[in-house]
DNA sequence: ATGTTC
């Protein structure tokens, strides 16, 4: 429980932290409505205050309205760096699933026309997709065409024959970041990849069918080609073994080089290094190539659902409406007090959400924004959203990116058990299919906070605006 | 999140 009687309120969705006395640092901002504040627990607070904290901060060190407590920085945190300004990179800040990201694509079929052939469906996908801790593929790579895959990321898997080159420019970075350096991963990190190419992992991860149950933006709702009645599919996962480890790696490297390097960390866990210096330039190469290792592993599950669906339905299209990270720090160009700045813009639990007109996205959006993808938890439902201009989103072009944990996994189990859920849910018309009731109990809908209320706050704190709600039919979780 | 208590 959040004690907000600390924050001061800055705005109807916005409120800051004034520093207590004596101890300095940058500003904290914090966007939500008191209801879901007091639903974080303060440990929130103790964290964004420590990121304000660290060299080199542009702005505010920001929450977004689904944050909650994280290893050593928020998730749901946003925090801007200025290299020139002695800016800092953080492990923790990035978090360990790196990339992590949602893949949403776009059928031509209605529910209607899907449903009869419902638990078919969720059969083939959960036997098709790989779902599960270290579950591998099919894929068996060398560790040279793993460091391809690094480079390359998602124009890879097109050119290995998963899925359509079209692709490509509904893909954050248009399916590959640059300053990947494959060097700087560990043997160990690359190892662990090796068969773990499009497989789904565990935890929050999920494939899900889904079927558009509202507009809120007709004109939006038309850029991103989506109809009421109309069936998705939305694929949650990231960058598997590489991202953890390479996360493990660097958390450790970091917070033994802090000190030499002249930092002194108000947390080990918010483990960092200068942007310019040689170990921030390593994690900077690595957590690159683990974007691109993410960004290739959603292209292959996305063309392995195609796969299945084209068995049921085979002139059916499933195209990408878009495909978005939620854990990265990027490089990106924003104007701060009309001066445009080069910044490390780190996004933890928090989903990149640019702006009509923005360089960055495909002409299809130019008008309306970047589709911003809100997952809910399981069995609770979705948003699409649009990216607002800078004058209304003042969190370097973020938004929030799910409902957001309101309890641990471990407190989950004490209240739900797996199979019961399974139950109740298929009660209701919503199909799962999973390996571990352990992690359908531990992903329960009653652990995480209310989507509808998220979604709703995001736009209202003028983050991004809703276009459209969608219903889940079928959740395979890893 | 995770070769889930390196």
């Amino acid at each position: 429980m959040m004690d907000i009687a600390r924050l001061r309120q800055a705005g109807p969705y916005e409120w800051t932290l004034p520093p207590s006395a004596g101890e300095g640092g940058g500003e904290v901002r914090l966007f939500a409505d008191a209801e879901l504040l007091r639903g974080m627990d303060d440990k929130v607070l103790e964290q964004i205050r420590n990121v304000a904290r660290l060299p080199g901060l542009v702005g505010a060190a920001m929450t977004m309205p689904d944050a909650h407590w994280g290893y050593g920085f928020p998730i749901g945190g946003v925090a801007a760096f200025d290299a020139d300004a002695g800016g800092v990179v953080s492990a923790g800040g990035v978090g360990f699933d790196i990339s992590c990201g949602i893949r949403c694509l776009r059928t031509d079929l209605s529910w209607e026309q899907l449903a009869p052939q419902r638990h078919h469906l969720a059969d083939s996908l959960f036997r098709e997709i790989p779902a599960g801790v270290g579950e591998e593929g099919r894929l068996r790579l060398s560790v040279r065409e793993l460091e391809q895959v690094m480079r390359q990321g998602a124009h890879w898997a097109v050119a290995q024959g998963f899925g359509p080159a079209d692709d490509l420019p509904y893909i954050e970075e248009r399916g590959c970041v640059g300053g990947a350096e494959p060097d700087w991963v560990s043997d160990l990190a690359k190892k662990r990849q090796l068969g773990e190419m499009g497989t789904l992992g565990s935890g929050n991860h999920y494939l899900e069918v889904q079927v558009v149950d509202r507009i809120h933006d007709e004109a939006a709702a038309a850029a991103f080609g989506l109809r009421v009645g109309q069936v998705l599919v939305s694929i949650h996962c990231g960058s598997r073994g590489l991202g953890h480890q390479i996360g493990t790696d660097y958390l450790l490297l970091l917070a033994k080089s802090a000190a030499s390097l002249g930092l002194t960390l108000p947390d080990r866990e918010l483990a960092c290094a200068p942007i310019r210096s040689d170990v921030g330039q390593h994690y900077l190469g690595a957590m690159n190539s683990a974007i691109n290792c993410a960004l290739a592993n959603r292209q292959i599950l996305a063309a392995l659902t195609r796969g299945v669906l084209a068995r049921y339905w085979p002139s059916a299209r499933l195209d990408t409406l878009f495909d978005v990270s939620h854990n990265t720090c990027k490089v990106e160009r924003h104007r701060v007090e009309g001066r445009e700045r080069t910044l490390y813009v780190h996004r933890k639990g928090a989903t990149r959400a640019f702006g009509p007109g923005h360089a960055g996205l495909p002409d299809a959006y130019q008008a309306v924004g970047q589709p911003v993808i809100i997952g809910g938890s399981m069995g609770t439902g979705s948003y699409i959203l649009a990216g607002n201009p800078p004058e209304q989103n003042r969190a370097f072009a973020s938004a929030s990116h799910g409902a957001g944990r309101a309890m641990s996994r471990h407190q989950a189990l004490k209240f739900w058990h797996g199979r019961q859920l399974v139950d109740e849910l298929a009660a209701r018309g919503i199909l799962i299919r999973s390996g571990s009731l352990r992690g359908v109990a531990e992903e329960a809908p009653g652990a995480y906070k209310d989507v509808d209320r998220v979604a709703e706050v995001t736009e209202a704190a003028g983050l991004a605006r809703r276009v459209a709600f969608l219903r889940p039919k079928i959740c395979i979780k890893g």
